[in-house]
DNA sequence: TCTGGGGTCCTAGGACCC
DNA sequence: TCTGGGGTCCTAGGACCC
């Protein structure tokens, strides 16, 4: 029945929950309505910087990453919650699982915000009705507040839902940017950054109009690939899907922390190293994966970072083999230097499946002996498909038709 | 006694191979 | 007696986002 109407242009939204943290421990305890609230790390780890904060702080100046001390002498009344990430992880799954009433080309970029493609919507109301819809039930059920752009693709939507704080529902269409968008500063774009603006400044890109209008080889001799990139965004143009199974394709996964201060006692750094490869093989196991990059980064007292990562042959998962090849990095390449952070991330992941036909390519050339290796691979390939190697979870269907459960205890599951 | 922690994507140089 | 050209892999760093 579908095909038998024209192809229209797609309808995006793009639903961004209003500073979610905050909104979530509201929600938890209606008592904190209306009240400056913010989120924010343990100040005696000194790791106290603003996560989020609700509107009522924002008035009075707060700023997400501002130092929790200067927020407390800024608004003394303020008041402050450690982060409770199960509760906001529990709040996304309701949420995203309340998306999906409408749809299942729902794609979760964060914690707090996603993708919809409503083009096939059509017999549940006009997109702003469907928009509405959503926001005043978000609101109501689950008593969290969002924004909503509604856009004929991604760049667009973003930028809609962007235009109107708290609770707003902004139209973006192709014929609206020359108003609505090209006035902003280029760095209110979605992928241009300070660094990025800095650069365009010279040759008098200003404005996001300005970048439209640009000549593309001169903004790409600039900022290469990207530059083509946002010039094609400045105009409206953006042809990027919505991808309900782009989140299974998550390519690290690492934990980092600050110290609670600057060290060079090489026992306790090997004890936090201890730590994190703990945490981080948890939550490989999790996601039934092995890494075959290991990455340390180190963080000096003068903030100075550097990463240093070493592929191996065979992927590992264990905290111990972990700990062994950063281990061997940290000895390598520390400078003796105090170190503020330290972080393990794992790379390069592997299916816990998939490793198995890994072991089975090794067999597979011994058996060969003198087999032209085109040959073999062709065999392998035959035999399990093109990705023998490359991660890709499970996809698709398979999972996300179990009703969302499955994805979402994956999604929320991960420890922060 | 500023500036967390989780990620993605892109670039670029050198090694190595044919 | 002077140094091609294409490709891939590994590593490190940077920009950006929430």
């Amino acid at each position: 029945m579908k095909q038998m109407y024209p192809k229209k242009g797609r309808v995006i939204l793009h639903v961004d929950m209003n500073s979610f943290y905050a909104s979530v421990e509201v929600a938890y305890d209606p008592s904190l309505s209306g009240k400056p609230l913010a989120i924010a790390g343990n100040p005696e780890e000194r790791r106290g910087i603003i996560v989020t904060c609700s509107y009522e702080a924002r008035a009075l100046g707060i700023r997400t990453t501002m130092p929790l001390w200067e927020a407390k002498r800024l608004c003394p009344q303020l008041i402050v919650k450690t982060p409770n990430f199960d509760r906001y992880r529990k709040a996304s799954l309701a949420m995203f699982d309340y998306l999906r009433n409408y749809t299942h080309m729902v794609q979760p970029v964060s914690i707090d915000e996603g993708y919809m493609d409503i083009s096939d919507c059509y017999e549940m109301g006009s997109p702003i009705e469907i928009a509405e819809r959503i926001q005043k039930e978000l609101n109501e059920k689950l008593r969290l507040p969002c924004s909503i752009g509604i856009a004929p693709n991604k760049f667009l939507a973003k930028m809609a839902s962007n235009m109107k704080k708290p609770l707003g529902i902004t139209v973006l269409r192709k014929r609206d940017i020359k108003e609505k968008l090209w006035i902003l500063p280029v760095a209110e774009m979605h992928g241009v950054g300070a660094k990025t603006a800095d650069k365009l400044k010279p040759i008098q890109i200003l404005t996001i109009g300005d970048l439209a209008k640009a000549d593309v080889r001169q903004v790409k001799a600039i900022l290469g690939i990207n530059g083509e990139r946002i010039v094609a965004r400045a105009n409206g143009n953006d042809d990027r899907p919505v991808d309900p199974d782009a989140i299974y394709e998550f390519k690290s996964i690492g934990n980092s922390t600050t110290l609670r201060a600057d060290t060079t006692d090489e026992h306790e750094i090997s004890t936090v190293l201890q730590r994190l490869a703990e945490s981080v093989s948890r939550r490989l196991k999790r996601k039934e994966s092995l890494a075959t990059t290991i990455q340390l980064t180190i963080r000096y007292h003068d903030r100075k970072t550097v990463t240093r990562s070493k592929k191996i042959d065979n992927p590992i998962v264990e905290a111990k083999d972990l700990l062994l090849v950063v281990q061997q990095l940290w000895k390598k390449h520390w400078n003796e230097e105090p170190v503020r952070l330290l972080g393990i991330t794992t790379q390069d992941l592997i299916e816990k499946g998939s490793a198995y036909k890994q072991l089975d390519l090794f067999s597979y050339q011994e058996d060969a002996r003198k087999e032209p290796l085109y040959q073999t691979i062709e065999k392998l390939q035959s035999k399990f498909g093109q990705n023998v190697i490359k991660k890709g979870l499970p996809s698709k269907s398979e999972e996300s038709n179990k009703k969302g459960t499955s994805f979402n205890k994956d999604f929320l599951q991960d420890d922060r």
